[in-house]
DNA sequence: GCCCAATTTTTGGTATACCATTCCCCTCGG
DNA sequence: CCGAGGGGAATGGTATACCAAAAATTGGGC
């Protein structure tokens, strides 16, 4: 791997803050002051932050300090529309492209799951859950379709994140992903798209209680 | 409108290049020498060509000029797929959420396309033709849909484009989108959805057709 | 005549300085 | 006491200078 740029480094970094939420939403973040604040000059940092605007992450106005985004339920509905429509996608073609390599990775990641969600570790549990949604549309064959849907992922981590703290229903999750697995060994396409489909639409459904709990 | 800053104009100066052919694909875009050629510094030219990077009309190589996108067939099939679904996708929402006013503007812009067509200006059609699929996503609803849709259209904007030079099947073309605006006046959507879902396969023929004539 | 290595050149990456605009606060006038 | 105007501070946008690394070229050795 090729050293990474100054200005990836931070990114990442700003990246991270942003989404453990270190720095809140509508928190501004000029460039003088956070370049100082990392140590870096203001060229790198301008760089990070076009890349964390164009994730989503920074909004930019014209002649006024970027802020962190704060997405609004209907904002993270319709990207989440979209996630759903690009994870039916992968399910169909992963059941057609997939090797057996890459459906054995992806059940590993699911019965990891299980075991973190034994252990409670809840963290862990929900990145390995981001893992294995991005190990379906890798497996789809289709290498756009994979960034694509890796980039809205991250875009929605936080408020995914946040939502599925309260995780009443670490069992379902757990249960339709076994299903989604069992449906790619059989290359039943048909049972994937039903269960990928079904499993946003609860994820959909928490994060909607989540912005009405957030709001009283 | 606030007043476009340098970076963002000479990014637009080089898409316009690119799309239309003036700089081939393969030719190297270093920052330096382009800067000097439109007559600003390096800091806004590094930044369009970030900004061509995201758009995937360049490829940036470490240590090395970036140059000019030339997707590979199995990149454009790919690309095209996941236009597919978010169009499908489209039709679908548009179906539901599409004002009357922008069903009107739908068929509006492909009575448009007729007249153009009769005319013989291939590239006021072909232009059109992108508007006609925009606006459909635009009637979507979902504004993020909307964006990211735009995105992927305009990166195959020039291989689009010169497959549709020969365009032997404009009368198809026609057709089809005659039936989907039908559709989306009717607000069937399993009509608009199995014609999008054909309208885009022929495109792909032709692409094919366009990749096996170029290789030749 | 060919290949390898040292050097030179060119590249992107970073830091810094300067500018125009805008925003904010303080003061002055009603 | 309130509002409008002005000045200073802070912002992002741009230009430029410098650096390290990598690529290309050239010269020497085999």
């Amino acid at each position: 791997m090729t050293a990474p740029t100054l200005a990836e480094e931070i990114a990442n970094r700003l990246r991270h803050a942003i989404l453990l939420g270190e720095l809140e939403p509508g928190s501004s973040v000029g460039e003088r002051e956070n370049a100082q604040r990392m140590g870096v000059s203001r060229t790198p940092m301008r760089e990070a932050i076009r890349i964390l605007a164009k994730e989503g992450l920074l909004i930019l106005r014209p002649s006024l300090s970027p802020v962190v985004a704060d997405p609004s339920l209907q904002q993270v509905e319709d990207e989440l529309t979209i996630i759903r429509a690009l994870e039916v996608l992968s399910g169909d073609l992963a059941c057609i492209h997939a090797t057996d390599a890459q459906i054995e990775t992806i059940r590993a990641l699911h019965e990891h799951m299980v075991r973190l969600a034994e252990e409670g570790d809840m963290l862990r549990f929900f990145e390995t859950d981001m893992d294995f949604h991005r190990a379906i549309s890798a497996a789809s064959g289709n290498s756009r379709l994979e960034e694509l849907h890796g980039q809205l992922l991250a875009r929605l981590w936080r408020v995914r994140f946040l939502s599925a703290r309260q995780a009443w229903d670490r069992d379902r999750v757990l249960k339709q992903h076994g299903l989604i697995v069992s449906g790619l060994e059989a290359r039943d396409a048909t049972l994937v798209r039903l269960e990928t489909d079904s499993h946003i639409e609860h994820i959909q459904r928490n994060i909607q209680g989540h912005f009405r709990q957030e709001s009283s």
